[in-house]
DNA sequence: AATGAATGAGCATTCATTCAT
DNA sequence: CATGAATGAATGCTCATTCAT
């Protein structure tokens, strides 16, 4: 009938999280959504911390370990580029307010749980260090440029995606999609490319 | 002596709202660091909402206009275009938590105060169309792309800034400045270059 | 295996409210400790209050009985006085909180259930009243100043034990041994005596 | 109107600490008893810990002043000792459960402030320093046993008050008068008298 | 106009008690 | 009989807002 309360309360903390912040929602709130009492709460989470934290990362280091998988041997590196930025879209789907955390207030919401604030920063950290990699072949290849760490650019492209995610909301979904995020950072961080690279006329992706 | 108190309120409150967030912001803290009453606050401002939307606005209709007359007549786009981050960047600097605000969730610190959010959106709006109205003129003579709108562009100029402030706040300078998001920005939505336009070796704008 | 859990948990109480009060006793801990589920402790107990009141009295009658029963035929007053000290010493031993209690504030502990209130109170004056009747002994043999009730004075030889248990505990034994109690509640209630019992170099009583 | 909240909340709590402990008391319930918001008191004492303790040491350390000052220069050893414990006596008489507390549970019912517990400590061994000064004169002019330190002996006499004041309220005043207590603790702690001392027939003390 | 003492609704957290298994 | 997951009333503390001066 009810099956297990701890996922029960971290979807309605998720609910929740997507349209209010942290400070805004109360325990109650969340006890009231899951249909749940209070004290249970904290049957399941040491405390309100804990209840963020563990409902923001819940699935989120699987799915660091799915971008570091992420680069196909022989793919092209705007193939790889493409699936990271979906990779990447799939898991933040059903977590917007996760994913505007992990881009720049994470630790600012944790207070000063010095603890928590240190392993949130590793989250992102991950987070962070997986897409450089697969950047990092692409400047390899030669085809990004080399004068900007890769961990920059991974932070410019999470801001992209963000915008994407949060200031576009209500455009229509080609001016925001994967492949035009993808498209955007490439043409920005491209390598001053060879002129013969740019004229084909092919689109710069198969996705079909 | 003590000038316009609602001055030094505002003075205060943005100071403080620099390194802490509306809810971590008391008005205790805010009437001790402009030196005066707590009562006094509501002589000039309903409420905290308020208070925290004036702070916030100030200033900010004059920047936006400034952004409208920054197109000088015969410079060309990509000096327009630096122009304008410059002048946000300029507004933004001592306003962090504003700017942050700015991109995203103006509307949910507001609360659910109808009017307020109402208003913040068009502040907001203004912004967006601002910098829209400079990037036109780069798809007007050709030198962005012109399938995506001149406002889904500029919401993801905004995004890059804001991942240049906020995230890569460790980083040098070199990194994340305005040159920097200008060129990354430009790059990505450029119409599809002609060879030529790409080889030269000048310097992309010249700033002096 | 599992000898009577009736025992198991009064036992885990004892342990507990040795170094704990009541108040900062959860009956997770009694429960823990017992290695006992929670609930069981309601099978065996209406509430907290009667877990801690079954607790407390637990084998006080019996020490009372023993207290009556320690009137040795044929005994010195002051020898019958110290074995009472001792058998009092000795029950008290390893309830330290529950003496405390018996002192001063089992009937506020026990909050406003006016049965246990009571209950309570009547094993405290059956303690007072074993102790009054030794001392009665002494009041007749003439070695026990008659002009305060055999109560009032074991009252304060209660007192001197109290004092005794919990601020001396830092003392040296010698100054908070049953001896140096009963001689100093015995000088101060002995009727005024006569020069010659004081001239008496012998130790005031023979232990051995 | 309402005269000094600050009086108001302390009278308030002390008239409640009377009657329940330090846990069984609410801040709503003393709020109420001063007829005062509750948030009031968190702006005269900064936490419950802190309410207790100034509740609870108000006018403590001019008692141990007096206390000091009570040893008249020629009057008898016993006359101070009785004065003493008048000067006792008339402090505790309104701050009956503060004088539960100096005897024995002070620092467990302060929790673990250690701060708290310090200072706690620190005033409970002034009253004992001062009065064991005074017993040290009787042992300075022999009417005191010297085998055991004045402290101890201090720490005994108050037990003595404590069991009059607690456990023998029921009793008539003439069981527990100053000049019993005192009389009660002198002949328990008086060196072993020269026989002529004790011939004399004269009332211990003038009280008249 | 200006103040800051006073207020009380609101929140995170604890824990005695219940009850389905 | 036993259990322990679940509960929600209760509590210490915060802070936006009011109002007497």
């Amino acid at each position: 009938m009810k099956p297990d309360k701890r996922q029960r309360i971290m979807h309605a903390a998720e609910k929740l999280f997507r349209s209010r912040q942290f400070h805004e929602l109360t325990l109650d709130d969340i006890a009231r959504e899951a249909d749940v009492g209070k004290g249970t709460l904290y049957l399941y989470f040491t405390d309100k911390n804990d209840l963020f934290f563990q409902t923001a990362v819940a699935g989120y280091d699987e799915m660091c370990e799915l971008l570091r998988q992420n680069m196909v041997a022989g793919a092209l590196f705007r193939e790889d580029l493409l699936r990271a930025c979906q990779t990447i879209s799939a898991f933040f789907k059903a977590r917007r307010t996760l994913f505007r955390m992990i881009q720049t207030e994470g630790d600012r919401v944790l207070g000063d749980t010095a603890d928590l604030r240190k392993r949130w920063q590793q989250r992102r950290k991950k987070l962070v260090a997986a897409l450089a990699a697969i950047i990092a072949h692409g400047t390899a290849t030669g085809e990004v440029r080399s004068d900007l760490p890769p961990e920059v650019l991974a932070e410019y492209l999470l801001g992209l995606m963000r915008t994407r995610a949060w200031e576009l909301e209500g455009w229509p979904e080609a001016m925001r999609s994967d492949e035009v995020v993808a498209d955007f950072f490439l043409h920005g961080v491209a390598a001053r490319p060879s002129p013969q690279m740019r004229q084909r006329k092919k689109p710069l992706m198969n996705t079909n």
